[in-house]
DNA sequence: AATCAATAGGTGTATATACATATAAAATAA
DNA sequence: TTATTTTATATGTATATACACCTATTGATT
């Protein structure tokens, strides 16, 4: 869908702005579709990023800043998310023996089958509306990298 | 920035995949860029976005759906937001007289006065990290659009 | 006209973001 | 060694997302 159509306005001040918008904008499509398969499982999107990077470590445990440099979005508040976590019985805390300020994560095998089969679901979906060639993707990725390139 | 540095891996399953990851990053990069200077001013992306709108259509006024679907995010809860605007003074809710259950919303000058000086300062700080030539920035709304093709 | 369904907006709840602050432990300096 | 600073995590608060549900009003059906 044109973004035109998707805000209701044509009123952009410049290609550049349009993109912002449009990043935006596909940004909250994207989520949507994932959030919306992720609660069969009873996860949220940030949920699932936590067990996915947990399970990119596996057997190794992470400690909660760890995660958080790896998470998507930078101002995720980890300590929350694994208390979700938790109380589902998805991953475990233990202190560190090393440094007991840091508090390790591991995913447990509940967690591990849980990420396998949501996972296995969500492949499937975006398999289900690809639109774009790999070169396109590729392109895609540069572009948003060159986007950043001012990083702050 | 590549995305492996900003999510500290490289296990991305195709160039697909990474794209809606790099997709999902560079919209999080995009709005604490703008939140940041948007605190200058006492406004959330929210709230700034639901501003816009209603200057779009100014002097006319929009009831709360259609400030909902012009919305970026189409399941913010507009009325909520409006609450925060309206504390500040920055909007007025007025009940529709041809339909009762309508409420119809306006921008106040005080709201046009603070979206002038705090769109003025966004410009800037968008002009001064402003990598992308305009080919490019039509490329990627192409690109996105054309990701967005199966809309659901 | 009376009833029923649809619509608009408001409200409630769980989770998340964004950011400030608190607490404990570790690292460094005096 | 003691004091100070830094680091890691947890917690508190305001706002937002996502979604369910409530109420008032409108429109349609009988």
């Amino acid at each position: 869908m044109k973004l035109e159509n998707a805000l209701l306005t044509n009123k952009f001040s410049s290609e550049a702005q349009k993109a912002t918008l449009n990043i935006l904008y596909t940004a909250w499509w994207l989520k949507s579709i994932t959030s919306k398969e992720l609660k069969d499982f009873d996860l949220t999107h940030e949920q699932y990023n936590v067990l996915r990077i947990l399970k990119g470590k596996y057997p190794n445990e992470l400690c909660v800043k760890d995660i958080a440099r790896r998470m998507i979005e930078k101002s995720s508040n980890v300590p929350r998310i694994i208390d979700r976590l938790e109380i589902k019985k998805l991953v475990k805390r233990t202190v560190s023996e090393s440094d007991k300020r840091e508090t390790l994560i591991t995913i447990t095998k509940s967690g591990l089958s849980i990420l396998e089969s949501s996972t296995s679901k969500l492949n499937k979906v975006h398999a289900s509306i690809q639109t774009i060639t790999q070169k396109e993707a590729e392109q895609l990725n540069y572009l948003l990298e060159k986007l950043r390139a001012t990083e702050v």
